[in-house]
DNA sequence: CCAATATCAGAATGATCAGTCAAGAAAGAT
DNA sequence: ATCTTTCTTGACTGATCATTCTGATATTGG
């Protein structure tokens, strides 16, 4: 009946995460937007919503595609080497380029102020169901006596989920070799626990 | 010969450095400066030159009145003492309402784009600074073999940084109980090395 | 008290922003 | 072929931004 659209909303919401993601929500205009999608203003407003829902449709893609993405070694593996296992995926995605831009939801949220209620509570549930997997892991590795000190499960995993932005904002500041060499470092010490 | 100003430019200049501390640079309007300063636009202009400049003016008054202020127990302490004394003062700093806008340096630099040549400079020689000082520190601690095993200072200094960072970056995001509990929890994981 | 000069307030400027509109273009159904 | 529906396009709106201008007001030294 009607006209096709010319252009693959998933494709094009793609590219759109990966610049909300690097510029954030307010540094990203429209204007951009247009530029960089190749897509008119007009057809961005019908296929996605306005800003705040576009960028909304970013996050919960962000979510999905790369987050939750990273949090499967603790979902998979048991105890300690599960936290491993986490850290060392970290340390290959940081590796990649877009690894510079951060992660979209620690971003976002220290720009809570620009955010709508509904991207604020998806980042609060995301970091901590990070919160919540670390902890489950920490919980099987003591009851493995895979520590050498006794440690409380709940401030231990707020500690490592600290550590795992430490090496995010890292990466936004300095190049790929000092990342890798840190977060080495950070293994070591963990592996020593 | 002429009128003299109304407004105390250090004490103006205060105020907005806790302004752009905590909303930043570019979110921080000069409709909001001039509200909630209580200063006209134009007498704004006068004193403190353009946006840019009021900014840098306010960001050397933060490095010098909240950042170097907190590396002294590095320069004034020996070693391991040192580093802890570093990580007990953070401790209380965190505990100011202030510090949920987290460190104006670091928020600064990750909206990078928006900024002076000068700002970042001045952003990364303060950072080095940092990271220098806590590599002085751990260079007396293996000396005094005050560590139970050997770590490369330079990589352990960046690492200290990134913890410290993490506090910083967390109590943005949490209160002030939880931010207190994982930096005790961190301190005592220190005082273990 | 006067003249010189800085401060002040509000308006004006030009740029950029998010969001909207109206007219034309394409694609399938009849 | 024509009609209906949806998409596309570029221009448009009103808001906000940093910066500047203007005219008025206040303050100081002589």
């Amino acid at each position: 009946m009607a006209r096709t659209k010319t252009f693959d909303p998933a494709q094009v919401l793609h590219q759109a995460m990966l610049l909300f993601w690097r510029e954030g929500f307010r540094q990203l205009s429209l204007e951009n937007l247009v530029q960089k999608l190749g897509v008119n203003r007009y057809s961005l407003y019908q296929t996605f919503g306005n800003k705040q829902e576009f960028f909304q449709q970013a996050l919960v893609l962000y979510t999905d595609t790369v987050f939750n993405r990273l949090l499967l070694p603790l979902q998979e593996q048991q105890g300690k080497t599960a936290i491993v296992a986490y850290f060392r995926l970290l340390q290959r995605q940081l590796q990649n380029d877009q690894a510079s831009a951060g992660c979209m939801l620690l971003n976002a949220s220290l720009n809570a102020g620009q955010l709508s209620e509904e991207s604020l509570n998806l980042i609060k549930a995301s970091l901590r169901r990070q919160e919540e997997s670390l902890k489950k892991a920490l919980q099987q590795a003591m009851a493995n006596n895979e520590l050498n000190r006794p440690r409380d499960p709940l401030t231990a995993s707020r500690f490592l989920a600290s550590q795992v932005h430490a090496m995010v904002l890292l990466r936004q500041n300095a190049g790929k070799k000092r990342v890798h060499d840190v977060l080495e470092f950070m293994i070591a010490e963990l592996e020593a626990w």
